[in-house]
DNA sequence: TGTACATCAGTGAACGCGCGTTCACTGATGTAC
DNA sequence: TGTACATCAGTGAACGCGCGTTCACTGATGTAC
């Protein structure tokens, strides 16, 4: 019982913070958070190491105990977006009706709020200097997030030319968008409405319902 | 005729660099597209006055005489991007033939090549780091390269919906695709085959020759 | 339950590095006369 | 055509800054007995 108690302090870092001035708790997700918060109010270019530290409230040699280096922290921090990113297609099919244009325009919707939520985070997740292929988390996280798409995109007949059409037409068309949003934002300040994705989102023929079982 | 000699000598910087120490000939210029190199070798994050002055070999307090800090020669290389992006899109569109799909897939090939052939100047233009709206040579430059996609859309009959509905979607597909490319490149560093571009390019339906005179 | 001790996760000082920017300077250019 | 001079476009030294990383250290934790 006094185990336990131990256990659910080091489990809620923030509380036990000024207790201990030497352990944490959870610091390894705590820097990963903040990165996430300095991404978001500085961008890529204002992420460092010592900034992160002083976020958390630790001094800026303590990173290295949880990370081998400064992209060691950088592809945590991706990962995790990429986390954030599933979530939110996930949520935004979960609250589309079960017809399959729905629940594609849902998982659409997850996606542009996720670019519009996490702009630098956005950026990150599918820049150059994130390599997926060389972590293990980041390259699953990354593989998840394209699976969920992939799912909602068999809901429909693929195109006789090739079988990963619908995947590819889509993620590009809501990736395109996302960015052109962005970028707009960028041009002009003002930020002036655009064309909602709906009306880009090109008509699919549902596949059948037990042709998904048969495949 | 002797101030026409010395005139020619001056645009052709590389020539006279060794006999005058003290004058480059068109450094602005060189330092542009040293920038460029650099940025396809080492990417925006290696990108620096420094490196970019070695490259050029001249000191490197001697930009500072053109221009006035690192983020107004990175706002020149970006409408430098530009400019080629256009070049390449027109010259896409130039080597189709007239029929509407074909000068939209030669206009799409050139955007493709572009993204392909200058992956960093690529994402440099439609980075945050960017901001078009702030510089009037970006600003002019962007909106030629958009102008251009706006002219080749208006072949074709706009979406009842809404007037822009062409641009955006065809934005939105291009820059998408063009996106995943490079990100699949950096997932599989085998460099898998993808659908061609082609596949997912929509149907549209051509404008009346007239109508586009009438409106 | 109490004590000795290994391990863990912090500290803070120090390192060298590359960076953008500034500055007094100087040599070449081009112009006025 | 020749000379005096202002301007232009470089040099190289120096600045301070923030960075990632390393290091010896220390206090807290958790375990063996």
């Amino acid at each position: 019982m006094k185990l336990d108690t131990v256990k659910f302090k080091r489990d809620t870092p923030p509380m036990t913070r000024q207790n201990s001035p030497h352990h944490h708790g959870d610091l390894r997700a705590a820097l990963i958070a903040a990165g996430i918060k300095i991404l978001e109010s500085d961008g890529i270019a204002g992420l460092s190491l010592r900034k992160i530290a002083a976020r958390v409230g630790v001094s800026h040699a303590a990173p290295a105990h949880h990370f081998k280096g400064k992209n060691a922290l950088l592809v945590a921090i991706a990962a995790q977006g990429f986390r954030t990113f599933t979530a939110l297609m996930r949520a935004g099919r979960e609250n589309a009706s079960p017809d399959p244009h729905d629940q594609l325009a849902g998982l659409c919707r997850g996606y542009l709020e996720f670019a519009e939520k996490h702009e630098a985070l956005f950026e990150l997740i599918f820049s150059t200097g994130i390599k997926a292929h060389a972590d293990d988390e980041l390259r699953e996280t990354s593989t998840q997030a394209y699976q969920l798409l992939e799912d909602t995109c068999a809901l429909f007949e693929p195109s006789p030319h090739h079988e990963k059409s619908n995947e590819i037409m889509i993620w590009s068309l809501v990736h395109g968008y996302a960015t052109l949003r962005v970028y707009n934002k960028l041009m002009s300040p003002d930020g002036e409405t655009v064309l909602p994705f709906e009306f880009i989102l090109p008509h699919l023929t549902p596949r059948e319902p037990h042709a998904a079982d048969k495949n």
